[in-house]
DNA sequence: GGCGAAACTGACACGAATGTCATGTTGATT
DNA sequence: AATCAACATGACATTCGTGTCAGTTTCGCC
């Protein structure tokens, strides 16, 4: 077979199997098993179990991060909101088309190896800051409401990791609703907006 | 030395080291060394290293949701803000107090036991569920907004979840003012409230 | 059809971690 | 100071997964 396409094969099935039954669960004696190779072979294509995973985690990691466009402002430019809901609907599209590799990063990932655990973690911080910045920004164009732009950037994140691990897990309802709602949620609160005028001065009496 | 204490000796110090090491990098020998005991004695207080390991968690699960209580609408009970408050702040405080603890549950305690997995699972499929009823009725009362209290739930959940990841790695700022923040943005969101209304029809031409 | 390279195989040696158990220690009681 | 029960010990057998490697098969090419 050609070698290409084995190492597809190989990661194919390891795929399912790491989304399935996690890292530490899953041997080297399943992926072979389910490739329908030997042993030995494996070792060919890769150095071990944990070199695999890698490519797989990367994978993810690289696929998300094309799909999280830079807000841009300037003639010519989608309104802010707009791309916004673009990059939304760009994530959660990709991770219903591929939910065992968002199950990877999101349940398997971490907490086996210092290394992978630091390569995620720099992942969400860089996702984190870039929302940040895109909220200071926000701030200066008068578009955002002032607040600590970090830890909104904090909510922000861990509200749509949420969804998305609720989304990998159940029946995909309407993606455009999903997403729709997550960015009035984002932007708006739960709160009626007409309470928002006393609701501002929560806290300062 | 006495049973009760011995025992509490032990889960301390493999508290702490799960917290680090998490569990899989975590061996009985290294519980042992540090809880200065032999090979035998441990087994004499525990079946096994998960055992000791679900006690930790149900520990934690179990602190965190006596934290959280329902939120009661009836005369002579603080405003509904005000009792959001005092459960993020009553669970703050908590995981500020018991990060190795926290540290467990959030990074190390996923993955590497069906069982449990679907321990915290449940967990956190109940806490959403409290966020999601406490929603339904902040919209029968007026105070929130109409919207898909299930997904706004997942969002606040998770929002909650990432600052407390971000509260547990990093130095522990004003928790009040913490707490006040992710309050606001579970309200009113980033927008700006001038521009709620026009925000209000996005997606609605 | 024979030759060499590349791909493949699976038995095996090895190391790491576990749980047990026969034995040793402690300390309270008579 | 003898006895006994509770507590503690650590050497050891066992299990499990890994990575290797000597040998086999496949395939393209002369």
């Amino acid at each position: 077979m050609e070698k290409q396409a084995r190492r597809a094969q190989v990661l194919r099935h390891a795929k399912r199997i790491f989304a399935r039954k996690g890292y530490h669960r899953t041997n080297v004696a399943d992926i072979i098993s389910r490739a329908r190779i030997a042993r030995g072979t494996f070792y060919l294509y890769f150095e071990n179990k944990k070199d695999l995973f890698e490519e797989l985690l990367e994978q993810v990691l690289r696929e998300l991060a094309v799909r999280i466009h830079r807000i841009r402002i300037g003639p010519g430019e989608p309104e802010p909101a707009d791309q916004l809901r673009a990059n939304l609907r760009r994530v959660m599209s990709f991770v219903l088309s591929e939910r065992d590799l968002t199950n990877i990063l999101l349940s398997h990932a971490l907490g086996f190896d210092p290394e992978l655990d630091e390569r995620i973690q720099t992942f969400y911080d860089r996702i984190a800051a870039q929302i940040q910045r895109s909220l200071d920004l926000g701030i200066t164009m008068g578009l955002v409401r002032r607040c600590d732009t970090r830890t909104a950037a904090y909510c922000i994140l861990g509200g749509v990791k949420e969804t998305i691990a609720q989304l990998s897990r159940q029946a995909p309802p309407d993606i455009d609703g999903l997403v729709e709602e997550i960015l009035r949620f984002g932007l708006s609160g739960v709160a009626r907006p007409e309470l928002l005028e006393t609701l501002r001065n929560i806290g300062e009496p």
